[in-house]
RNA sequence: GUCCCCGUCGUCUAGAGGCCUAGGACUCCGGCUUUUCAAGCCGGCAACACGGGUUCGAAUCCCGUCGGGGAUACCA
């Protein structure tokens, strides 16, 4: 049997990071067992659905990295086949019409509750007479449940788990309006397309027992189900859109790299052993439902973001250089200048080892494309005290006329001037790096050098030594 | 209210009766290294929710309590 999974989203607005892992736990598992992985947009509710959300969803997946099998199905275009279904429950005597008004459940809502028993219709329409039909009233079609015993539901992360059918009431198929209900598209859908495994969050869990009445009232065939818990927000609450549930390209716009995303998301509530850094290949073949938990974990942005820091260090320099010119742009203000990006190029190195996500990447690479002069902080500007200018002005002198203009070449200038001074290399080395790069935090500040090259160090040196010299800070 | 699910360090987790004086990862705190910052290496703090059983022996099995979550729509 060939596995077919499939990700259902409801298109009423971006792919949040909950339904990122739904996804991705469904085409792992699909991936894993060489099946196929299928995509439905549930959007039967026409007034929430929109085109745009759609296009977010797909955007979402793909930056991801996780690709489907076959055209995506539109639920809503299906509407037919699934009021087909519906009448021929009807035929089958297994569903029936329902004249019930608004009122009517409300009021059965709350008597029910009040009296502590479930809440839900009561199926007074169950064996009604049709006859008896109020004039004008468009009947609902509900399923008729089975009202003795229990719904056994076979879960491959819960468990066996079982409910009294008196707990469940006989939910509406049909509208009133003849349009199907999420509880009826989905199990047609499901069917339909052959799913062989629902993989899904647990607050579908309940609906489960439902949609297993309809599998049973058309004699279709149960797939496996696989329940799996929600995310939760730091605070240990529902991950809303309040807390933390943003979606996936707000990950993106942080500048969080698909893979660290994917490698955090199939950790969060999945194990195998105590690894904790893996492929995407890796993922496949070790991913199965055995490994899933099943207890809701939080999410955790500092653990993202050491794992970010990883899969930065090993990402490929030429792919990141070009991931991060717009950011940069956007700081600088303005286009960059040409030798801007070979410039950059050769720093992403040493930058891409000290940053943990792409914006901070970008803010790190900022002083290599800046034009001069350069503004310095404030920690910068302490350095260039009068005491740092004199170290500067003499290693300027120093560093003018050589011709090998590379970072050990320039090392070992500068190792040699500090030690003629009695000087450690630092005291030399940290003036330099506040010129150079506005900060008292860099790359290496040779390798700073070499990357700027001759012309544009000596200028910011002497850009900074034709600085007015900074306010005393004791005055 | 009713039903269902869950409960190991702050967080993610390993653990499927003796291998557990409970392991790893992230965070945090020290140290080493060092031209800064990272990285790396070494070390430290820190958990089996609670109470009863079962057993020679329980984080692991059972029951209860408490806590958290989810479902209870002519939404999906």
């Amino acid at each position: 049997m060939t596995v077919v999974t499939r990700f259902a989203p409801s298109p009423t607005g971006f792919l949040h990071i909950g339904g990122a892992r739904t996804a991705l736990f469904n085409w792992l598992f699909a991936r894993h067992y060489g099946g196929r992985f299928l995509l439905r947009i549930e959007d039967t509710d026409r007034a929430r659905s929109t085109r745009e959300a759609v296009d977010a969803i797909f955007d979402g997946l793909r930056w991801l990295g996780l690709d489907w099998d076959e055209e995506p199905v539109f639920q809503f275009s299906r509407a037919a086949r699934h009021a087909e279904v519906a009448r021929e429950m009807i035929a089958r005597g297994r569903a029936y019409p329902c004249y019930c008004s608004p009122e009517e459940l409300t009021r059965m809502r709350e008597e029910a509750r009040r009296d502590g028993r479930p809440a839900g219709y009561d199926g007074r329409w169950r064996d009604r007479d049709p006859a008896e039909a109020p004039e004008g009233v468009a009947p609902v079609v509900r399923l008729k449940a089975p009202r003795d015993g229990e719904t056994i539901l076979q879960d491959l992360v819960q468990g066996e788990v079982t409910v009294a059918n008196a707990q469940l009431d006989d939910m509406i198929l049909l509208r009133a309006d003849g349009t199907p209900t999420y509880m009826l598209s989905v199990v047609v859908d499901d069917h339909d397309m052959d799913i062989t495994h629902i993989i899904r969050g647990d607050d579908h869990l309940t609906n489960a027992f439902r949609q297993t009445q309809i599998y049973r009232a058309m004699g279709w065939e149960i797939p496996h189900f696989a329940h799996i818990p929600l995310i939760h927000g730091p605070d240990g609450a529902k991950l809303s859109k309040r807390h933390g549930a943003l979606g996936a390209e707000a990950y993106r716009d942080m500048g969080f790299l698909p893979e660290a995303l994917r490698n955090y998301l199939t950790r969060l509530g999945w194990g195998h052993g105590d690894d904790e850094i893996f492929s995407t290949e890796q993922a496949v073949s070790w991913f199965d439902i055995g490994g899933v938990g099943r207890s809701p974990a939080r999410f955790d942005m500092a653990k993202l973001t050491s794992l970010n820091a990883h899969y930065l260090r090993e990402a490929d320099d030429a792919r990141l250089g070009e991931l991060i010119v717009p950011r940069l742009r956007a700081l600088a203000g303005a286009n960059l200048d040409e030798e801007a990006l070979p410039r950059l190029r050769a720093a992403i190195p040493g930058l891409k080892a000290r940053a943990r996500t792409l914006a901070e990447l970008a803010e790190n690479a900022l002083f290599y494309v800046l034009r001069r002069p350069i503004s310095l902080d404030d920690k910068a500007l302490q350095q260039l005290d009068a005491d740092g200018r004199a170290l500067l002005s003499a290693i300027v002198a120093e560093l003018a006329p050589r011709t090998g203009w590379t970072k050990d070449a320039l090392e070992d200038a500068a190792r040699a001037h500090a030690e003629t001074k009695g000087l450690k290399l630092g005291k030399v080395a940290q003036p330099l790096r506040a010129a150079l790069t506005g900060s008292t935090t860099s790359p290496p500040i040779f390798e700073v050098m070499e990357i700027l090259g001759a012309d544009e160090t000596l200028g910011r040196l002497r850009d900074a030594l034709d600085r007015k010299p900074a306010p005393d800070n004791a005055a």
